[in-house]
This record gives structure tokens, C-alpha cells and sequence, in this order.
RNA sequence: GCCGGCGUAGCUCAGGGGUAGAGCAACUGAUUCGUAAUCAGUAGGUCGGGGGUUCAAUUCCCUUCGCCGGCUCCA
């Protein structure tokens, strides 16, 4: 009998196993629930194969499909599948790199011709088979140059490059079947631990993403433990689908493009305008109340004004450029050069700071055409841009009070979640940045502090800072829990000194104002296109650009209803009639489909009482109201801006 | 910009070397109806633009514009 060791499980539990044992023995001994679905274990923090030998002390929690590591491992696996599957198909493909990703995986291809739809049928099929095959993981150390022999012979060249740059003198390679890898790991045990499979896409990819390497054929595809699960990641994607702000803004007559106009332009319609209409003038007043002055400054300026910023050397390749009377003049690609001419207008004594002039300004940036997307992507927009300056003394009040602006309107359209990120400057290359050590220790702590007071906790960000300053990036997860990039605050410490921007300090002497650009959406375009995703174009009745809709039963209700009609509008609603001969279903039908908040049915009783039917598109019918109640009702339901279906009339505004 | 795909009626899509079809929408008429589609009829397209091959191009080729999926970048 050989020695015993112990282990120390998860859950708490020692276990005595044989010295040398794998930890796949240590799972058969133990046999946790759904033992079988075990991928991979975590041995002392350390995620590593089930092949791996216990030691003595050790820790091991196994790991499955549900743990995030163990879905990693899983998808990992699925690309060295989907690998295989591709070499066995089309000889002379050389592999590249494949990692998981949240929701799948993917894998880089160098191949004489690009994948199409139906070679990605034939290697799903031929995954299916290596999966039944049931070949396992195997784990192999070498010594890299033996790897690099290995690959050189089977013409990996991509494998050959990576292993020549790698610092490491022992390397690890995967082998499952006649397939091999070079890889980190871990892996699952064997192929058909990955019992559903499917191929999604290809797409090219420039080898390491650079675009001086070659062109790669990427496929990306998913996996998971059974095909009920495959099939609802599939219904999740077509969720998605109609939850896009490119259909919904079409069905909703939000905004369209033009190619006549040009790519990446974006016309707002009727019914988009009115939307983001409410939603600046809701911006608009939240600013003026919190002291920012409204400033507005013309689209063009010669080109000095962006040469002084230095946007003209640095970001030269994104600004449209014009000659008006042999004069060089650019579309403004950035408000902040404008705003500060204003604050420059007059002197400004520290008794006057902070002042922070906010503007909803459309700039122009050009994007290269292959990055356009629907209203995310655009070649011109507006940007709710803000500018503070201040003093060194103010930037912490000045700081918190923007953090805690940005998720007050964020909270306001929705968005109960965010990732916070802090970018601060890279200690190793001090020289990189603008500005003194000084700024940029009070800019950071600042930014810590404004996140530490929030409770949010923020990801820190070494070497993420833009060169003028470090920033903190809030993202905003929708109700699909995709992020979308939402306020940034951004210290500048470069354009204060470009343009020689001073206050009066209680000295009397000049000193730079401290400089912060900041957003609370982001665009106007890129926010309103994730704001309709995020409520799937069921706008709250606050934002929706008709609220209510005044429908008739017949043709003699017509006049009680355009009394209706009338009260609403008088009362600050965004209404309609919908007084066609029709039936009421029909009418009920489109105002559904138009995502109309509220309904008002109008018939014979009605008409006689005084009274409406209304009706909600979610909760259905409310029940009869005297006419004034129910406008009354609505009118509390748009001035609380609640985000929530239907509420009584009686709750409280939250703003 | 690059790789791949796509562009046919307002929308969604079918078709295909011999100059085009469906559903919905629109329009007209009938119907006057109680909470997600009443019925019938009519009209609608230089098949994204330009060039080429061909007796003949919407179809094949080139080019250009736009869109989509990625790479890259960012509000």
C-alpha cells in the first residue's frame, strides 16, 4: 500500500489519497455532485489540468462549465477542437492563436482562401466527430527549441514565431488525436467533455492585430455542455437581433443615414428628434441647475485655433480640413479649443472658479469607413461635453460632484450597473506625459477619492492615461448586460499651457487653472443607440415620443375623442389620434408595435360618462377614468421619468 | 483602410443572360366594428451608380457608393 497524502477540498473536507495520484483520482474518490462535469481543478489557487498529481496540503476545488474558469478552460478546449477539425479539412491551414471570449471563442486561421459559410458546416461536422472520438487533452513539457523543431516540421511558422519570442526554456504542449498545440492550458480532460459545439462566423484578422501583418481568417464560434444551452445562446442572439438600434430605429422613425448624405451621417427623424429633444433640454436643466453657463461656438475655425491645441499635429488624420479664401480652416473635431476662447474672453479672478460651460457640440471626426456603425459609430456627432476650470484647491469637490452627476444621470435612464475604470499614467515613463508629477499625483487622487466616497469599486488602470491626463471611463451595462461606453472625466494638463489659460490667484499673480473635460452620455447619437437597445424601443413614457394615443371605437366618437386629444395636448402630452375607421384592435395593434406607453379608448360609454378606457402597453387595461384623472395620472407618470412600466398614481418622484 | 458578405417596390424577401414576383405598407371602395391584423380592388421597380463583355445584362466582369460581420480605433 502506498503512502497516503491528504488534500484539503472546497467545501472544507481533508481526503487521504495515494501518493502520486492525479487530481482526476482525488474527483473519482471524492465524487462531488456532477463529478462528471468537472473540466479542471484549481490546485492552491492555481487553475491546472485534472491530470495534474496532488500534493501533499494542497488545495484543489474542481471546477465545471458553471465557474467562470472552468467555462474558460472549456471554451479553451473548444478551440483546439474547432483547430483540429480545420487541419483535418483543409491541409496547408496553419494555426495561429485561439483564446476564449465571454460568450465563445475563436481561432486564427493563415489559409491560401477565406472560410466560407458552408466549410464552417463541413468543420462543425468534423468537430461533432472528434468530439464522439472522445480523444483526450494530453499535457506535454518540452524544451522550447524541441517545440520549435516540432512545429517547424509541420510548418506552423505562426507557432515557430511565437515560440522564438517566448522567454520560458521548457514550453507545454496540448495534444488530443493527431492534433497538437502549443499552449498554456489547462484543458478539459477529453474531447467529448464538449458534447455542443457551434460555429458562428468568420471574419478577417490581422495576425496580432496589427495591419502590416497578414490578413487571418478568424472563426468564431461557442460551446457549451449540452445543445438545449447551444440553442437558447442562439435565441439570446436573435434577442439581440431585434433589440438592435439599427432595426429599431427604422420601425420606430428614429433616424436614418443616406448614402446621398455620405456614410456614418445620421438624419434624426420626427419621432428620434423628439426624443433626444427631451433628453437635452433634461440635460440641459440639470447642468444650469448645478452651475454649469451654456455656451455655443460656430463648427468651423481656422486652423491656428486647433494648431495652438496641438489636435492639429496629434489628430490630424481625423479632421475634415477646408480652404475658405486661401485660408485653412478644419470642422472642429473637439469643443474644448472653443470654450476656452470664451473663458479667455475676460481675465478671471480664483473668486470666480469654478466655471464649467456646458454645450451639447456636434463635432466631426473622420472614421475610417470600416468602423461605422449605426449611430455607435459616426463620422459627426454631439458630444454633451462640459468644460471645468478650476483651482488645485477645487478639483476634489469639483471631482465628486461630476462623479456623482454622471451616474445620477445615468440612474435616470436606467442604468443600474456600470464598470468603472481609472486610467492613471504609467510610472515606468514619467516622459511620456504632460504635465508635473505634482498635477498628476493631486489629478489621481482626486479620482481615487471621488471613487473610493461612490462605493463603486473602479478598475486601476497603470499606463491607460491619455497623455494630457489620467481619466476615470464609466461604462454602462444594458439589460442584456453588454456595456456601453457612457461618461468620461478626462484632467488635461496640456491644453491649460498650449493656450496660456489663467485666473488671478489671491496673490494677484497668474497661475494655470486646472482643466477637467468631462461627458455625462457620452453622444448624443452613440447613447440614444444604446438607450433604444437597452429598453428594446420601449422608451419610458417620459422619453417616448408619443405617449398616448386617443383611439376611437367608430366614426361619432370622433368629437368626444378630440376633446381628448385637445386636453392631453394641452397638458404638456405628447399625443395622437388615431380616428381612422378602423377596428380598435388594428388601432390597438400599431400603437402596440409603435411602443406607445398609454391608450385612450373612446366609446359609446365612455363618451357618455365623461370618461376614458385606458389602457397601458404591458400591464393592458387599466380600467375607466374620468378624462381629467387619467391625464392627471399620466402627467405624474412623465414627470417622475420613472423607468418602470406602470405605477400607481401615487408614487413618489425620485428625482 | 483591410478581409469576407450583401445591395431587387416604402419595408421584409424570392428570382435569374431573353428587360421582374410575394407578403406587409400605400392608395381607392365597401364595412361603423370594444383592446395585437375586416374584405375587395388599384398602383408602385431605369433590380444602388458608372463602365465593360454580349445580338441581348437586373443576372457575367471591372469600378464606385452604401450597408453588414470582423480587424483597428474611439464619444
Amino acid at each position: 500500500m502506498a503512502t497516503e497524502i491528504e488534500v484539503t477540498l472546497a467545501d472544507g473536507r481533508t481526503c487521504g489519497v495515494p501518493e502520486g495520484a492525479t487530481l482526476a483520482e482525488v474527483l473519482h474518490l471524492v465524487k462531488p455532485p456532477k463529478y462528471r462535469q468537472v473540466v479542471a481543478a484549481k490546485q492552491n489557487g492555481k487553475v491546472v489540468d485534472l491530470s495534474a498529481p496532488a500534493q501533499p496540503g494542497d488545495h484543489v476545488a474542481f471546477l465545471s462549465f458553471d465557474d467562470e474558469e472552468g467555462r474558460e478552460v472549456f471554451r479553451h478546449s473548444s478551440t483546439h477542437i474547432m483547430a483540429h477539425a480545420v487541419q483535418d479539412l483543409f491541409a496547408g491551414a496553419k494555426i495561429t492563436i485561439g483564446p476564449p471570449l465571454a460568450e465563445g471563442y475563436y481561432y486564427d486561421f493563415d489559409y491560401k482562401r477565406p472560410f466560407t459559410e458552408a466549410d464552417l458546416e463541413a468543420i462543425e461536422q468534423r468537430m461533432q466527430e472528434i468530439i464522439a472520438a472522445d480523444h483526450p487533452f494530453v499535457r506535454q513539457e518540452v524544451p522550447r527549441q524541441e517545440a520549435i523543431a516540432l512545429f517547424q516540421a509541420r510548418g506552423e511558422t505562426y507557432k515557430v514565431e511565437m515560440l522564438e519570442q517566448l522567454a520560458e526554456d521548457t514550453v507545454s504542449l496540448y495534444r488530443e488525436g493527431d492534433f497538437v498545440d502549443l499552449c498554456r492550458g489547462p484543458h478539459v480532460r477529453s474531447t467529448g467533455q464538449i458534447p455542443a459545439v457551434k460555429l458562428l462566423s468568420v471574419a478577417g484578422a490581422y495576425w496580432r492585430g496589427d495591419e502590416r501583418n497578414p490578413m487571418l481568417q478568424r472563426i468564431y464560434g461557442t460551446s457549451y455542455p449540452s445543445a438545449k444551452q447551444v440553442r437558447e445562446h442562439l435565441q439570446r442572439l436573435e434577442e439581440a437581433k431585434k433589440r438592435d438600434h439599427r432595426l429599431l430605429g427604422r420601425q420606430l422613425g428614429l433616424f436614418l443615414t443616406d448614402e446621398r448624405a455620405g456614410a456614418g451621417l445620421i438624419y434624426w427623424l420626427p419621432k428620434g428628434a423628439t426624443l433626444r429633444k427631451v433628453i437635452e433640454r433634461f440635460w440641459e436643466d440639470e447642468h444650469v441647475r448645478r452651475g454649469y453657463q451654456l455656451v455655443i461656438i460656430p463648427h468651423i475655425a481656422r486652423d491656428v485655433l486647433f494648431r495652438t491645441s496641438g489636435h492639429y499635429d496629434y489628430y490630424r488624420d481625423n479632421m475634415y480640413v477646408l480652404e475658405i479664401d486661401s485660408d485653412e480652416y478644419v470642422l472642429k473635431p473637439m469643443n474644448c479649443p472653443g470654450h476656452i476662447l470664451i473663458y479667455q474672453s475676460r481675465r478671471h479672478s480664483y473668486r470666480e472658479l469654478p466655471i464649467k460651460f456646458a454645450e451639447l457640440g456636434t463635432v466631426y471626426r473622420y472614421e475610417r469607413s470600416g468602423a461605422l456603425h449605426g449611430m455607435l459609430r459616426v463620422r459627426g456627432f454631439t458630444q454633451d461635453d462640459a468644460h471645468i476650470f478650476c483651482t488645485p484647491e477645487q478639483v476634489h469637490e469639483e471631482i465628486d460632484k461630476v462623479l456623482q452627476f454622471a451616474l445620477e444621470m445615468l440612474r435616470t435612464f436606467g442604468y443600474e450597473n456600470f464598470q468603472i475604470e481609472l486610467s492613471v499614467r504609467d510610472p515606468e515613463h514619467p516622459e511620456k506625459y504632460a504635465g508635473s508629477d505634482a498635477e498628476w499625483l493631486m489629478a489621481e487622487r482626486a479620482l481615487g477619492a471621488g471613487l473610493d466616497k461612490l462605493g463603486i469599486p473602479a478598475k486601476r488602470q497603470e499606463g491607460e492615461a491619455v497623455f494630457y491626463g489620467p481619466k476615470i471611463d464609466i461604462k454602462m451595462l444594458d439589460a442584456l448586460g453588454r456595456g456601453w461606453q457612457g461618461p468620461t472625466i478626462q484632467f488635461d494638463f496640456n491644453l491649460p499651457k498650449r493656450f496660456n489659460i489663467t485666473y488671478v490667484g489671491s496673490d494677484s499673480q497668474e497661475h494655470h487653472v486646472v482643466m477637467i473635460h468631462r461627458t455625462t452620455l457620452g453622444s448624443m447619437e452613440r447613447f440614444i443607440g444604446g438607450l433604444t437597445e437597452h429598453y428594446a424601443g420601449a422608451f419610458p413614457t417620459w422619453l417616448a415620443p408619443v405617449q398616448a394615443k386617443v383611439l376611437t371605437i367608430t366614426d361619432r366618437h370622433i368629437p368626444a375623442a378630440q376633446r381628448v386629444l385637445d386636453a392631453l395636448l394641452a397638458a404638456g402630452v405628447r399625443a395622437e389620434g388615431d380616428f381612422r375607421n378602423e377596428k380598435v384592435s388594428l388601432k390597438v395593434r400599431e400603437a402596440q408595435i409603435e411602443q406607445v406607453p398609454y391608450m385612450f379608448v373612446l366609446g359609446d360609454q365612455e363618451m357618455a360618462a365623461g370618461s376614458v378606457a385606458l389602457r397601458h402597453r404591458r400591464a393592458g387595461h387599466l380600467g375607466v377614468f374620468a378624462v381629467d384623472a387619467a391625464i392627471a395620472r399620466l402627467r405624474q407618470v412623465i414627470d417622475c421619468r420613472t423607468n418602470s412600466e406602470e405605477v400607481t398614481a401615487n408614487q413618489s418622484d425620485r428625482t
